[in-house]
DNA sequence: GTTAGCACTCCAAGGAAACGAGTGCTAAAA
DNA sequence: TTTTAGCACTCGTTTCCTTGGAGTGCTAAC
């Protein structure tokens, strides 16, 4: 266990290369305020933690940085809670003053206050929609055989789909198809509808819509709707501000990771509810192993449908994210329910 | 007038820059192919060449580099028939070989390709709103008063919004609205919504709909509806290959540009058929002024409703470019037009 | 237990020297 | 008259060395 002493030492090294980026020497601890101190016992001290693996020495003769240990023991023990000043009340203003008519756009916003905030990249997954139910189904036709079919979640997203109509089917199948499936399937899970049709629908479809054997494929088609979950990004350059990323194969690797969704998906998906924060190799990926990320789900009515979260270097400011992605993952859930209720 | 003899110097320098990015000194021009003077020759030449503004030095006893000019003679008068590799053929084969069903996917997957075989960002604006025409109007209620309108256009385009139902209007007033719309405006030209519900339409509303004086505003939001283009891009990370762009300040204002997708849209979009080629500052934006832009439109039906098209550095491989571009753009059109027939 | 002092380490910045790619000019060759 | 070989010169790049300074660990005194 951490005297009080080597805490407070702790906590200064951090502190300063947050700001710094630069390894800390022991004469800056002994010279912040609240560390009362000589350098040479400083110096004690800080061998002492490095033994203990919170600090590390680049090499001889240089101060010290947080080791990931480091990092994991001031978040979880050593922040403090974070102090909102004039500028940051200023940033809210903008947020509120601002008027917003979707949920796409209310995600766009929220984004980019939020990286404007934090000076990080960040991101948002738009509700998950394997928990939303089925509002209504429509199949428009628009030439000869091609057809857009259209899925409204509960949540209000939309989903689209380009599909052919075989050959052989009429308009009025399609029709029927459609008012059949909307008076049996609203209000169901998006993530049953395949099941549900092909279990206990299907007898009844077919007695009802000529022609549905042509239909199953197009059927398919529609309810597949695997509902990619979008990711939204906001920031995206601003890593390159930050010194550690200056190195261009570390930055590149980093951007390849937004272009690829369904990565970012599975990377920053959380169903725990709360503030999560994930150091260095906490992250599984490999391309974040020296990024830390922290992450908040936002909530429609009550039940988690989303992440919202920041992703930057571990030499991360974690008291001022983690105060701002709570009050905006609360804030945002509060709004995008209001249009739920 | 440049002689022949300047041409093909000319031509051997931009082909050796464009593979190296180092000045190319007289040597390395005489020992090219095609060429058979001395290096000597080559020197009083290329003084000519820089003197008369196609060719830069970037200091004394440095090789020379193309200048904007240069590069422009290039392209317009010094282009050969780009010729098609094994490694092109069997990208494109892959390209075949997906299948897609949405012009959204089809759009991202030719992107992807694109910016594979270039290797440069690439980038497709989505299919221009404003000459498709209106297929089909719904507005699907949620709770309460919530609901999402949701407008389909003829080529398959489906834009959704959240609308907020004004207090005291019944569900039927609402469904006897959208009936009266589809009816009257199912193909009229998305631009020309607005105006003719206000000149032509809204006697007949008011007459036929119940407290139409409180939809309005909703029906305002609903046909506002600028139909914002997407901008789709991929392979933004391929500029950090280039080695222009390894200076952090340089390559964040370019990414910069991709995070603003409205820019991008009035950067690249261009009426004018066929591939348009902008050099250097020939691009408004002062972002990409050492950039080349080179696009395609694409169509349907014969129709141009979209931009397709290729941003890399001024020392760019033009011609597998405008190659590969005209190829695919000729291509992407093919396909999607066969899902409106 | 804490602190001042001191020798030591090692990175970073700066500057001289060597290097080499490429030029322009001149004079000879074609 | 045009082309080419030869040569002195320029200037950016690389390499190596020196110097400065920030920071350490250890020891001895407080």
């Amino acid at each position: 266990m951490l005297t009080e002493r080597q805490k407070r030492i702790l906590w200064a090294v951090i502190d300063d290369y947050i700001v710094s980026a630069e390894p800390v020497g022991s004469r800056t601890v002994s010279k912040k305020k609240g560390v009362g101190f000589s350098a040479a016992t400083i110096r004690n001290e800080m061998a002492d933690l490095e033994e203990m693996g919170f600090l590390e020495q680049p090499h001889t003769s240089a101060g010290r940085i947080p080791s990931q240990k480091g990092y994991r023991f001031y978040v979880d023990h050593l922040l403090q809670p974070y102090m909102w000043s004039k500028d940051d009340l200023m940033a809210l203003h903008d947020f509120y003053a601002m008027k917003v008519d979707h949920v796409e756009q209310a995600i766009k916003h929220a984004n980019s206050i939020l990286s404007q905030m934090t000076n990080y990249m960040t991101f948002i997954l738009g509700p998950r929609l394997s928990e939303s139910k089925l509002k209504a189904l429509q199949i428009v036709p628009l030439h000869d055989r091609a057809a857009v079919s259209i899925l409204v979640t509960d949540t209000g997203y939309v989903h689209r789909q380009h599909v052919i109509v075989p050959e052989g089917v009429s308009l009025s199948a399609i029709e029927r198809l459609v008012n059949l499936l909307n008076y049996r399937l609203t209000g169901v899970p998006i993530a049953k509808l395949k099941a549900i049709v092909k279990h206990e629908l299907s007898e009844e479809l077919k007695r009802h819509v000529e022609h549905f054997d042509k239909l199953t494929d197009l059927l398919d088609t529609i309810l597949k709707a695997e509902l990619e979950e979008r990711v939204y990004t906001s920031g995206t350059t601003r890593i390159l501000d930050q010194p550690e990323f200056r190195d261009v194969e570390k930055m590149k690797s980093i951007l390849d990771l937004v272009e690829e969704s369904t990565v970012l998906v599975q990377l920053f998906n959380s169903d725990k509810e709360g503030v999560q924060v994930r150091i260095g190799d906490e992250n599984d990926l490999e391309a974040v192993n020296d990024c830390s990320i922290i992450t908040a789900s936002y909530m429609i009515n009550g039940e988690p449908v989303g992440t919202i979260g920041v992703l930057g270097p571990t030499r991360m400011n974690y008291g001022r994210v983690i105060g701002v992605l709570e009050f905006l993952a609360h804030d945002f859930s509060r709004r995008i329910s209001a249009w739920f209720e």
